[in-house]
DNA sequence: GTGGTCTAGACCACA
DNA sequence: GTGGTCTAGACCACA
């Protein structure tokens, strides 16, 4: 479950956004205990120092909260992580159009690769009618 | 203009994958010829024998042909460079229907936030009409 | 064991051809091990790097299959191991045919000396009846 | 039109192979005179010394004859060219058969392989009858 | 130990 | 100058 870390950007910068999915999705929902710091630095093969880094930097940011002897635990807002979604989802609508428009694609052609894609993964859907 | 290159895989995939782009967009056009060998290994910080390397793999897909002591050209195959481009556009599109998946959206929620992009970005458009 | 290099074909060819001599002949047997780059390198007295590109080589061609951590083995596959047995005669006898006709044998006389080469055989032969 | 050396035999060695050839070919027929053996050497791009060496011991075996100040010359002796033909051809048979045992065939497959082979020159045959 | 990747650098063949 | 081959040797991933 190692982050394929690149070199180019801090790897606090990455573990925080390999966090910030995981509160987006719900995997790590409002409220709960992050994994301790010990913990995230030895799944990740980092440095302690460096989690905590990544800890300290969301927690100015109010998206988490850290208990002295407890651990950190994620903010009880859920406003506050709602819109951690809508800003990863922006991003990565926003990365993917650039992406698209440089492989020369039109916004309708665009469009119709994904309602495509979506009738695609329907046929073959496990979870639901 | 260096790759960002990650760790988790090897450096002459990335370099392919950097190549393919410049082919699926158009910078690289079809009989052209690339950066020589040296010269992309030394625009891209790397050692000549790993671009070789990548400029080989791509040959034996028909992607490239190499005449030596002239260079490396694009394969003359608009078709090919086409096939290229629709496969990059397939992986594109499903990498982000999964991570919008991941984020906890629904279809009609993604076709939405696209088409709100694409209104944003026509507001701020500079070749349109 | 060291083969005897021609100095106008790169050697990874030659490596190639001497062990598709031995995949042909029966030596290196359908799903057999092959040994180990290293060795191979050591017996060959060439550098590693060599070995592998002819074995990767035969890998892109569904000769070999490498198993990381585990060796390079000869394919499962009887037909193909046949099939390059048949192309090996094909070329054998062709060049057979060429260089005879060079000398300036008929097709009548090239016969004739291998039937002739034949009985010489048998009367010298060690494991017939 | 250079030799493809191998390293495991002397050159002079080699240079006498692919004089022998021509001989009993016909291409440098009974009594011709031979290259210079500063032509030779240029031709085959070695050292004068080492045509030298080949042309003596092909003297020694009176196969060729040197006149001072006028050149070398193939012996007058039709006899003796034939047994050298004969010579390679037994050579080549035997190699022949070798390695055509060595990839697992039969007297009566190489035999049949051959006549086969012969029908496909027949078919491409260019002069014929 | 096995294969995989990469660097550094030499020398060659072709143009 | 361009690609092709090869050596030497380091370090990594998998078993």
């Amino acid at each position: 479950m190692a982050i394929n870390y690149d070199t180019t950007r801090p790897i606090y910068e990455q573990i925080i956004d390999y966090i910030l999915k995981k509160l987006a999705s719900g995997e790590f929902s409002a409220g709960s205990k992050l994994p301790s710091q010990r913990e995230m630095a030895k799944v990740l093969s980092v440095n302690p120092n460096t989690v905590q880094r990544a800890y300290r930097e969301m927690e100015i940011k109010d998206l988490v909260e850290t208990r002295r002897g407890l651990g950190t635990f994620v903010t009880e807002s859920e406003d506050k992580i709602e819109e951690i979604r809508v800003e990863m989802a922006e991003e990565l609508v926003e990365n993917f159009i650039e992406e698209a428009r440089a492989l020369g694609f039109t916004e309708k052609e665009i469009e119709k690769m994904l309602a495509e894609k979506f009738k695609e993964f329907e046929g073959g859907n496990t979870d639901g009618a």
